[in-house]
DNA sequence: TCAACCCATCAACATTTTTTGATAGGAGCA
DNA sequence: TGCTCCTATCAAAAAATGTTGATGGGTTGA
């Protein structure tokens, strides 16, 4: 298992994956306000309910949202972790190196 | 054309998705230690020419590298400015707001 | 000139991702 | 119970992406 200090290829590609779309981020963007229900992106975004339904498993099978049941309703949220991982990974490219490992190494600290 | 304190949308997805293969992250990550030709690439990877050439060009249209000819020779370097962008949308998702808007607003700095 | 080398591009194919419409399950309410 | 609402899931189709092998252009050096 990955430590801190190291962010796997796989796991990142599969973060910026997670962000490569626009729908996808345009959901991210709205979760930045606070929770919300599918029916809510629904009429934000004026897309079928089960492409929404898509792309909210993609999210939250990259670990940046989570949902929440209550009733009838799906709450979906951000969830920092991942995108401070992704935020780690980005840095990490535009850092100078030595090594070409499978890994992408952490070399500074950054954004306290 | 957006200002320096916005993402457009499109175009972080064109930056994650370019972001979102283990070969172009290789790459890059090869390319954080300095210039390389495509050569090397191919033997670091052992990958197909035709594959690189492939991915390079698709990190060279997402604005993430640069390249420039020498003799027979095609060298390949990292684009920071790019890689800044990418930070800076991540960043931004993971800052709470209040819009909705076609663009991602950046709140706050980050990493000097 | 000729041959070897580095590389971009192309077409064909394979694979993955996304969209769509339909179906079904669980919750609430009459 | 019977109906409506919200949502997940599925299969099929469509679209986008990545791979492969072949071709050709430009460069170098014999």
């Amino acid at each position: 298992m990955p430590t801190n200090s190291t962010v796997d290829l796989a796991r990142a590609a599969q973060l910026f994956h997670a962000l490569s779309d626009e729908t996808r981020l345009g959901i991210l963007s709205m979760l930045r306000s606070g929770e919300h229900c599918v029916c809510d992106l629904q009429s934000t975004f004026d897309a079928a309910q089960s492409r929404l339904s898509y792309h909210l498993k993609v999210l939250k099978a990259a670990g940046l949202v989570v949902d929440r049941q209550e009733g009838r309703w799906s709450y979906y949220a951000l969830l920092d972790d991942a995108l401070g991982e992704a935020h780690d990974a980005v840095r990490v490219l535009a850092t100078e190196n030595s090594a070409g490992k499978k890994t992408l190494r952490i070399l500074g600290s950054c954004c306290g």
